[in-house]
DNA sequence: AGATTGATAAGG
DNA sequence: CTTATCAATCTT
C-alpha cells in the first residue's frame, strides 16, 4: 500500500516534483471503486517567467489556481474538448504546476484525465485531503527520459527547447512523439 | 494534413 | 459583444 504524498511534498518546486512524481501512484475515487494509475509522462510549467505556462500573462479568472499553494489540483478544458490535470506545486503566490501526460496503459494528457473521470468540477481541490482525488507513493523509482514539451510552439526559444518533460522507462509504456 | 470543440482572454 | 487562440485527439 502507498502513503499519501503530503503538503511538504508538494511545497518543492515543479522543476524537481516534475521528475519526481514519475512512477508515483494517481488515485481516483469513482462510483466503481479506486482506480490507481502509475504516472508515466509529465511537464514542468514554471513560474510567470516560463512563456510556455499559463500563468506567463499573469494571474487572471483561469490561472488564479496555479498561484494556490502545492498539492492544489489544476484542470482546464483544452480545444474546447479536453480536461487536463495539473498537480500545482511550490508555495502560494508562486505559479508553478505539472502537467501529467500519461499514466500506464494511457498516454496522452486528455487519455488520462478521460479514463480516471477527471474533469474542471476538481479544478482547486486539495490533493492532500481529498477523498475525490490524491496522489500516493509505493515506493516504486523507476527510470526517466527527459525531452521537450509537446504543443508550445508559441513560447520563446529557451522556453520551448527545454528539456521539462519526463518519460518513464518501462517496456509497457510508449510515449506518443511529436 | 484537416476537423473538431468551447472556455478564455484581449480588444472594440 | 466579437474574435483569435489553444499544455489534444481523432479521422482522412
Amino acid at each position: 500500500m502507498g502513503k499519501r504524498l503530503l503538503r511538504r511534498y508538494y511545497s518543492q518546486p515543479a522543476t524537481v516534483l516534475a521528475a519526481d512524481l514519475i512512477g508515483k501512484l494517481l488515485c481516483r475515487r469513482t462510483d466503481a471503486g479506486i482506480l490507481k494509475y502509475r504516472i508515466a509522462e509529465t511537464e514542468c510549467y514554471y513560474r510567470e517567467q516560463d512563456t510556455a505556462c499559463h500563468a506567463s500573462k499573469g494571474k487572471t479568472e483561469r490561472t488564479k489556481v496555479l498561484y494556490e499553494k502545492g498539492g492544489t489540483a489544476y484542470v482546464y478544458l483544452c480545444y474546447g474538448i479536453h480536461s487536463l490535470f495539473n498537480v500545482v506545486t511550490g508555495k502560494e503566490g508562486f505559479p508553478e504546476a505539472v502537467l501529467i501526460r500519461g499514466v500506464e496503459d494511457y498516454n496522452g494528457p486528455g487519455k488520462v484525465t478521460k479514463a480516471m473521470s477527471i474533469d474542471r468540477s476538481l479544478n482547486g481541490i486539495d490533493l492532500v485531503t481529498s477523498k475525490e482525488l490524491w496522489i500516493e507513493d509505493d515506493g516504486v523509482r523507476p527510470e526517466y527520459t527527459a525531452a521537450k514539451r509537446v504543443g508550445i510552439d508559441y513560447a520563446t526559444p529557451e522556453y520551448r527547447d527545454v528539456l521539462w518533460r519526463y518519460i518513464i522507462k518501462d517496456g509497457r509504456y510508449k510515449a506518443v512523439q511529436n
